[in-house]
DNA sequence: CTTGACAAACTAATTATATTAGTTTATAAT
DNA sequence: ATTATAAACTAATATAATTAGTTTGTCAAG
C-alpha cells in the first residue's frame, strides 16, 4: 500500500493543519508543508490538488472534527445544558484550532458533496439540541442561525483579539447564551412588535 | 501641492476599497491597485506602505464610514428600536462592504492608537445606545460584547454563504436581536443559577 | 525666466510562492 | 527477474511583493 513509504496526504495534511493552527490559515504555504514533511514543493502535487486543495482537505478535517467534539459534549445533556454545552465545545474547538476553524468557514463548493453534507451534519447536530425547545419548524432554523451567530461571532472576535478590557470572557459567553435562550422562551420574538403572551 | 497631477494615496486607497469590497479582501493585490490606477507596482509605494499598510488604511477608512453609519442609524432612535437600528446598520454595512469589513477583523498594532481610537468609537456607540437599559458598568461590557457577537457572527455567516436555506435572512436578524435583547431585561443571566431581582 | 529641490514616477533586480511539464526511481505485484 | 506505477525529483514559468537606484515633471525661490 504504501509506496517508497514516502508521505501520505494524510500526513501531509496533519502537517499543514498544524502550521494553520499555529501561525494561521492565511500564513500557510504548501512550501512550509513541504519543507516539515522532507520533500520538495512540486511532490505535494502528488498527495494534493494545490492549495485550493488543501484548504479543502483542512476542511473537512476540521467539520469532522466539530463534529465528534459536538457530539461528545452534548451526551447526557438537555435542554439549556445541552445547547450551552455544545456552543461552548464549538467556541473551544476555534480557540484551539483556529487555523482549521477558520478553513471551514467558506461555503463548499456546489458540486462537492461531502464537504457539504458534513456542514449540513453540523447544523443537524445543533437542531436535534433544539428539539426540547418545541419549536415549529420555521422558528427551529432561525434558533439555530441564532445560535450559530452567536457562537461563530464571539469566537472570531476573540481570536481576532476584539475583547480588549481584562474582562471575563468566558462569563460574557454564558451570559450571552443565558440571555438568548430566555429570550428564546418568551414569545415576544416572534411577532414584530407588543407582547401578545408572557409565559411559554 | 499636488506634484505632477499624479495619483494621491487617498486615490490609491480607494481603488482597493472597490477592489477588495468587489473580489474579497485576501484577492486584493497591490498589482491591481497599481494597474486600475495607470502606474507601476513600485509607484505604489510612493504613497502606501507595502501590502500591510494598505491594509491599515484599508481599516482606517472601514471604521470611519462605520461610525458615519452607526451614528446616522441611532438618531431619534430608543431603547430597542435604537440596538436594532444600530445593529442592522452594522449587518447592512458588512454585506455592503465585505472588503473593507474584512479589513476592521484584525486588532490594530499596539502602537497603532489611530486605529486604536476608532475602534473605541465604534464601541462607545453601541455602549451609548445600551445606556436606558441601566446596566451595572460590567454588565454593560458583557452586553456590547453580546451584541458585537450576534451581529459580526450573523454578518459574517451570511456573507461566507453559510446560511443555505431558502428562509429571510432579515426575519432570522431580527428574531435574534429581539430574543436577546428580552433576555437581557430578564435577571436570570446575570447569576449563576435562580433569580434574584426582578426590576431595576 | 531660470534653476534647484523634491515628490512621484520609472526601470531593474531579488525573493517567495504556486504551478506545470517532464524525468527518474524505488517498490509492490506478477 | 521484470514491469508498472506511485512518488519522488529537476527544470521552467508566472505572479506578487519588495528594495534599490534613477529619471523627471512641477513648484517655488531667486
Amino acid at each position: 500500500m504504501t509506496r517508497r513509504a514516502g508521505v501520505t496526504r494524510q500526513q501531509a495534511v496533519a502537517v499543514a493543519a498544524d502550521l494553520a493552527d499555529a501561525h494561521g490559515l492565511e500564513a500557510l504555504t504548501l512550501a512550509d508543508v513541504a519543507a516539515v514533511l522532507g520533500i520538495r514543493l512540486p511532490s505535494l502535487y502528488n498527495h494534493i490538488d494545490g492549495l485550493p486543495g488543501m484548504q479543502r482537505e483542512l476542511a473537512v478535517l476540521g467539520c469532522r472534527q466539530i463534529i465528534a467534539a459536538l457530539n461528545r459534549a452534548a451526551i447526557g445533556k438537555s435542554s439549556d445544558d445541552a445547547v450551552i454545552a455544545v456552543a461552548q465545545a464549538l467556541r473551544q474547538y476555534a480557540l484551539e484550532h483556529p487555523g482549521l476553524y477558520a478553513a471551514i468557514q467558506r461555503a463548499p463548493a456546489p458540486d462537492d458533496l461531502e464537504l457539504q453534507q458534513l456542514s449540513q451534519e453540523i447544523i443537524g447536530i445543533v437542531l436535534a439540541v433544539l428539539q426540547p425547545y418545541g419549536l415549529d419548524p420555521e422558528s427551529a432554523i432561525h434558533a439555530v442561525r441564532g445560535l450559530r451567530a452567536i457562537t461563530h461571532g464571539f469566537a472570531t472576535l476573540e481570536l481576532a483579539g476584539g475583547f480588549g478590557l481584562p474582562l471575563d470572557r468566558d462569563e460574557s459567553f454564558l451570559r450571552l447564551l443565558r440571555a438568548y435562550l430566555a429570550g428564546l422562551r418568551s414569545v415576544d420574538c416572534y411577532d414584530s412588535g407588543g407582547d401578545t403572551a408572557d409565559t411559554a
